[in-house]
DNA sequence: CGCCAGGTTGATTTCGCTCAAGCAATGTGG
DNA sequence: CCACATTGCTTGAGCGAAATCAACCTGGCG
């Protein structure tokens, strides 16, 4: 039995769902289930057919790709509360291209991919929605592409840091931006294909060039100025 | 005044546009405009507002991002006959991220984002297209994400070679594959965000190691067997 | 206490970039 | 028809960035 109905979701109004009407919704609330994840969970693995597709509640998602050397990056962006996870493959009708696994302990909504057709069907606004969330996931991801294939790790760095300054950033009264890192050390890493030890280079260097502190997950960084100055011009 | 009504196209049957009715296509074949580029001409420049999409009737487009810095990169697929280019851009409501050039003379249809916008609106079929069509291509933009971070650039060769050979490829009775290049070394280095140098390198070890012999626009790959090992096997 | 995973550091190697020159094919003007 | 630029590609030398391999911390946690 699924404790909430959907449109008493804290994350109802701003996400896709918002579009849906009362029928609708309650054939969504109807059909979802609703599970818990501990950190190091897996929702589905590389390759398993797309079943549907899950609605982060309370935690946060990473999805992994990996091949059979052990290579492994994780993708961006993270999943978090509000969020949706594979719901690209069940779009495009393939399986899973990647693992998703629960980076903390998570709290999630499971649709099937026959409800969300059906849904899709009836309402085109849903269907409408999806495609502009695609659309900008394209956007970003070739982006990204663009900035791995460009950029040196210290300027990747950045950018991954900037991308965490909204959401797990605060700005002092001193100017100085504080950033609470929400992955480890291996998983920063794996965000943009890098090996961990670089990661840890990098991080130094930054740290003797007196533009950031780094000690465990929270970043003080003290000079944004030159943080930016670094996006550009640095070295590409 | 456009010269063939959409219907009448090539490329329709096989089409995202195959699920339109008469009286549809009909408003897309009165709205579209024909028209004709040149090797080398720009449909569209990075940061313009994207105004609608491009058919490619006949001929070549490839999209390029590129930096203050000067460092440029092609993003796959190429667009070839039958494809549409311009229409991700369209579907976020973003401006465009990166810049098509025709890379060979070339004929389009463009199609003004407004009337797409309405055949969408009519007929969620087409939207249900379009958003197939995304998810496909974020797929394969995250594959090739995780390709540049992880794989070597004789790897990723292998790859697009790979992806050359279904379009432009064609097995000897010798079991020798032909293919012929679609593209300048320059921008099949820039293909995967290499420089030319280093594809020249790249290029000229896989011949010392017999596996392929480049000339111009054409490979033959003696050793499709050890092609396929490198994928995998070389250095991850 | 010892173990173990996550993280850092060091030494070394490899890979791809930079800068520079060379070369072949093509074009251009006298 | 020949000197001369131009363009696209290749080659070489040197360098720097990141990977690799290995050791070594450090903080839980049995």
């Amino acid at each position: 039995m699924t404790k909430n109905d959907c449109h008493n979701c804290e994350h109802f109004p701003p996400s896709d769902w918002g579009v849906l009407d009362a029928n609708e919704l309650q054939e969504l609330g109807h059909n979802k289930v609703c599970q818990t994840y501990q950190a190091g969970d897996v929702l589905f693995h590389q390759g398993d057919e797309c079943q549907g597709l899950y609605c982060i509640v309370d935690g946060m998602v990473g999805v992994r790709k990996s091949d059979a050397n052990g290579n492994c990056v994780l993708l961006r962006p993270l999943v978090v509360s509000g969020g949706i996870v594979g719901f690209r493959p069940l779009c495009a009708g393939e399986n899973h291209r990647g693992s998703a696994e629960a980076l903390r302990d998570t709290k999630v909504c499971f649709v099937p991919a026959s409800t969300v057709q059906n849904l899709m069907q009836n309402n085109p606004q849903l269907t409408r929605c999806f495609l502009t969330r695609l659309a900008k996931a394209l956007g970003d991801e070739e982006e990204d592409f663009f900035e791995t294939a460009v950029l040196s790790v210290r300027t990747r760095l950045f950018h991954i840091l900037l991308g965490f300054k909204d959401r797990y950033g605060r700005l002092d009264e001193d100017g100085t931006l504080h950033i609470d890192l929400p992955v480890s050390r291996q998983d920063l890493a794996a965000m943009f294909g890098v090996r961990p030890e670089s990661l840890s280079r990098t991080v130094r260097r930054i740290e003797q060039d007196g533009i950031a502190s780094f000690s465990g997950h929270n970043v003080q960084i003290h000079d944004v100025d030159r943080l930016f100055e670094g996006l550009y011009s640095h070295n590409e």
